[in-house]
DNA sequence: CAGCTCATGTGAGCGGCTCTTACATGATTC
DNA sequence: GAATCATGTAAGAGCCGCTCACATGAGCTG
């Protein structure tokens, strides 16, 4: 066996056949994602990591951007999940719970940047993994469930609309963290915490809207 | 000649030397990023479409990097240039004037895909072409200027910090145009235009600071 | 347990890419 | 007109994506 393993990753090699070779093909491409931006992954350097001849991998993968679509699946998951978790159910009162689900974004940028990176940065096209798109939505429909929680607090004839609430604050925890969270060579200094900022900018904005003290 | 140029571009040949590769390559590059996307550019091809060897890019850019960050950095002057057209040193008025900017930035994203790519997707080295940092800064500076300007018009003791309005609103601006004017898996449809969207998010942001009518 | 089948792995290889090195050409300078 | 040097070419090493024919062995079937 000329492949042999050099041990961490997944699962143990047991013999001719890899046993897992799938999952460990993607946790291969998460930490190269991670290490070395979405251009640094390779199917070829994938397999090596998990100690396969380089033709192993597509039998498990059609190329290289299916391989890339399912981390960006498992991130729409994991964000979905994250967004889920900060925002509990509104509790303990729904702004304060929506500000935490915009610390989660930034977070998530943060920490997961391999993840991030195959979600937003790698422009996988949308039809590279069953379901990508679809994950994204349902990312997305926590933030809108939120917005709409939110926007019921306000007088029925004052009320935003929930879906352009959702965008907006979307739009801005996904460019703060796209432009100072990631590296970038238009990132620049901030005078504050990323999270400091977002915080700022969505407190601002609601408040005009109604909610959040001011007015 | 083995390497004959099939026309279009820039210069036309005459002879051995090309006498002006380096923005036949540039120019390729652009195209090719706007056709293919910044994954989609190689050093040959560019080449191949200026109507050289594949060695001769080489001659006057270290790496592929170095190519795309040239083409990173005339984005940015090309965004700061943009940028200036439009806030139109505040005229006729100041909020007006700060609306237009974020649909020239929209502008840019939709009309200038390559440049784009190349500032906020190919995550180029910062080091990659000199002077990029500073045109980055350079176009930013456009906007905090203007975010000065409106920020001035309102009483000293209400007075926002013009700093991280401007940083709110590029974070806005460029988390409208990465999620929705940009093809992406994440992109979702949009019951009204980005342009639509900017506008009323900067609207209520503005508002709140005791800006842009409301109040 | 014998034998079959088929998913999963290997080896070999094509074509393309990046970047380097040695060499060729010709524009410029004196 | 000769020397110099920027700018081009040819050739090639090393890597990668992806494919094809073939090998292996896990799991079913009787």
């Amino acid at each position: 066996m000329s492949w042999s393993r050099q041990g961490g990753g997944g699962t143990e090699r047991r013999g001719y056949h890899h046993g897992n070779l799938r999952e460990a093909l993607i946790e291969a491409a998460v930490s190269l994602i991670a290490a070395k931006g979405p251009a640094g992954f390779t199917i070829a350097e994938a397999a090596r990591q998990a100690g396969v001849s380089p033709a192993a991998p597509y039998r498990h993968f059609r190329d290289a951007d299916a391989l890339l679509g399912e981390v960006a699946l498992r991130g729409f998951e994991r964000l979905e999940a994250a967004l889920t978790r900060a925002w509990a159910n509104g509790t303990p009162a729904p702004v304060p719970a929506f500000e935490a689900m915009g610390r989660a974004y930034l977070a998530f940028a943060r920490d997961e940047p391999a993840y991030y990176a195959a979600m937003f940065e790698a422009h996988v096209p949308r039809e590279a993994a069953p379901g990508l798109q679809s994950a994204g939505d349902r990312a997305f429909a926590v933030l809108r469930e939120a917005a709409d929680r939110l926007a019921a607090g306000v007088p029925r004839d004052r009320r935003p609309p929930a879906l352009m609430m959702a965008l907006h604050v979307w739009s801005m925890a996904h460019g703060i963290a796209s432009l100072f969270v990631r590296p970038d060579p238009s990132r620049r200094k901030l005078p504050m915490t990323a999270e400091e900022l977002l915080e700022a900018g969505v407190l601002i904005y609601l408040q005009s809207l109604g909610l959040a003290g001011g007015g």
